[in-house]
RNA sequence: GCGCCUGUAGCUCAGCUGGAUAGAGCAACGGACUUCUAAUCCGUAGGUCGCAGGUUCGAGUCCUGCCAGGCGUACCA
């Protein structure tokens, strides 16, 4: 619709500039929006306004010559008219929505796509958590952010590539094998002293346990520097399990886990420095080799080897966002929590360092979760071990649930996740606010079939058929809420396109809570299934295009869309 | 100290990248189930948009400076 008034604006304003009314054609850009109020009509835009400069007139005269010559016969208008310092507002005719829902007929699931990323091959990092640990619930929203943009970006006509980045090289993992190995000798009574850098969780317990299950004392059959080589990659595969176990409960999954240390032996990381080194942009103080990511706006230059040879994770990371470009992506995208920040400019500078477009590389910073049960902050410790981690959550409060509220907060907030909110069943938990409408409209079916109001032919697709070119039928659709709601339908691809062009996912699921209002207010008023069966048939064709709409944005959210609650 | 993020109703958050009288849910108060699911709806009340300047027809939104909170500022990741 607001493509046609669009279009409808320029045609009268270059028609009224090759009658010599305008005084350029050189029109700025304007924009066309909803009013708040009703009685600013449908639509409205601020054309008059921002063209004041290029036609050296008053806003309102603009308005007036541009009325004129969109004239009153329009299909889609019924009226017009200047408001305030210069607003056209449209008032659309209400038939002229009706072609909305039968694009959403049509389109059906993939009513809303659009071919805006025209193909463009885009890649989505995220979660990437080392493998010493669970995930908690600040993976949680760096896994759904990035799951759910990734979504949207795929529906909005990219080609789009999920990776894992695992950390399986460096200190973490030898300290994650060593805290294994520790936890073995315990089991088999020996007294060892555990350091505190170890990771303390019971988790590693477990994992011991299982080590020992499998290999019995082989470990002790072999040096010990062997031995905790091989707890280290013993216990990170498990932990990739269990990460991919937990992401899996939340309908994530990866087109390619990506290894670090694959990437250290594949020489790439090696070969990276060196060219680096050639460009003169790596140089040697202190016994270490130095980036200079300063010349390139970080702060200051970083390390990339230490001084006793060994590698940092920049190093890694450097040749790791080198092979992502290399990889042919048009952009790259990562998911990173916010105490990464800090991160942002030495990768960027890596990158524009190699003759990169900086552009093409995206940081979606994902702000801190704090847990809370009613109110009181959980405690996070993480040297004690001691935390509630993501699988946790997702046990207590369902996979729907947890989805939900992390996308129902701007990423760029802090975000309290309360345990006792998340678990009930009312609206401060929106996600059945949201569901409920699909449940409802799928119990509206029911009830239509056992009344044979509609017979079973109606179900499938040839009902929908019938109904969409049956006039008579369509032409009930009249009540303000029922016009109201194919307005909003009418706005759920340009939702799409502005949550994938900014990334964020959280304007879907705002769109979902304001339909879903739109339609409970319209249930409570209306009554669906009457005694006029072209009335019925109207009311129907118009709910089966909303519940479409819902199941569509759900979906896209990864949140499932149950038929009844 | 410097950098990034945040500050909107008692609470949790939106505000469509500058538009008209700043919105929603929860909590409070008052109503609506012989009806297609009351996990719902309708109504009332609730605000110096952290503070102060600036930019312009117009600022919650952009700029500057302060204030408060969070995070970061390693030869950790």
């Amino acid at each position: 619709m607001k493509k046609i008034i669009r279009q409808l604006i320029l045609d009268a304003a270059q028609k009224a500039f090759e009658n010599n009314e305008f005084n350029s054609n050189g029109f700025a850009e304007f924009t066309i929006e909803e009013p708040k109020a009703d009685a600013h009509g449908d639509l409205s835009t601020n054309f008059a306004m921002v063209n004041a400069k290029t036609q050296k007139m008053a806003p309102r005269k603009i308005a007036e010559i541009l009325i004129s010559y969109i004239g009153n016969n329009h299909p889609v208008i019924e009226k017009t008219g200047i408001a305030g310092p210069g607003f056209i507002n449209f008032f659309i005719l209400p038939a002229a929505w009706y072609p909305v829902l039968s694009d959403i007929y049509e389109k059906d699931t993939k009513y809303g796509f659009s071919d805006m990323g025209k193909g463009q091959k885009v890649q989505v990092e995220f979660v990437s958590a080392n493998p010493t640990g669970p995930l908690h619930v600040g993976h949680g929203r760096g896994a759904i952010v990035g799951d759910s943009a990734a979504s949207l970006l795929s529906a909005c006509g990219y080609d789009v590539h999920r990776e894992y980045y695992i950390n399986d090289a460096g200190k973490q993992i030898q300290t994650l094998g060593l805290s294994v190995f520790l936890r073995c000798k315990q089991i088999d009574g020996l007294t060892v002293d555990f350091p505190e850098e170890c990771y303390q969780g019971d988790y590693i317990h477990d994992i011991a346990s299982e080590l020992k299950e499998e290999k019995g004392n082989w470990i002790y059959s072999v040096s010990e520097d062997e031995a905790v080589a091989f707890c280290s990659k013993f216990a990170a595969d498990r932990m990739i399990i269990k990460i991919r176990t937990v992401l899996n409960t939340l309908g994530i999954s990866f087109d390619n886990w990506y290894s670090e240390q694959a990437l250290v032996d594949s020489g790439k990381v090696e070969s990276v420095i060196n060219k680096f080194r050639d460009q003169q942009l790596i140089y040697e103080k202190d016994d270490a080799l130095w980036f200079k990511t300063e010349d390139f706006g970080d702060e200051k230059d970083r390390v990339v080897v230490r001084n006793n040879g060994q590698a940092t994770y920049f190093a890694s990371d450097i040749a790791y966002h080198q092979d992502k470009l290399d990889r042919g992506f048009d952009r790259i995208i990562d998911v990173w929590g916010a105490d990464h920040h800090g991160y942002i400019p030495r990768i960027r500078a890596s990158i524009t360092a190699s003759g990169k477009n900086e552009k093409q590389f995206v940081v979606i910073l994902t702000q801190l979760v704090n847990l809370l049960r009613k109110g009181v902050p959980v405690s996070m410790g993480k040297r004690s071990g001691q935390f509630i981690t993501l699988q946790e959550v997702i046990d207590e409060v369902g996979k729907d649930a947890v989805r939900f509220i992390f996308l129902t907060r701007n990423y760029e907030s802090p975000l309290d996740f309360d345990l006792e909110v998340a678990k009930q069943k009312n609206n401060d938990n929106p996600v059945y606010y949201v569901q409920y409408v699909h449940a409802r409209i799928s119990s509206i079916i029911k009830k239509a079939r056992e009344e044979n109001q509609i017979d079973e032919k109606q179900i499938g697709k040839k009902q929908i058929m019938d109904i969409r070119f049956d006039e008579k039928a369509v032409a009930m659709i009249r009540e303000p809420e029922e016009i109201q709601l194919i307005k909003h339908l009418a706005r759920y691809p340009e939702t799409l396109i502005s949550g994938a062009e900014f990334m964020e996912p959280h304007r879907i699921a705002f769109y979902l809570m304001d339909l879903a209002a739109d339609f409970h207010a319209y249930y409570n008023k209306h009554r669906v299934l009457t005694e006029d069966p072209d009335l019925t048939a109207g009311r129907l064709y118009l709910i089966f295009a909303v519940q479409k709409v819902i199941r569509n944005g759900l979906t896209l959210l990864g949140v499932s869309a149950p038929d009844s609650m």
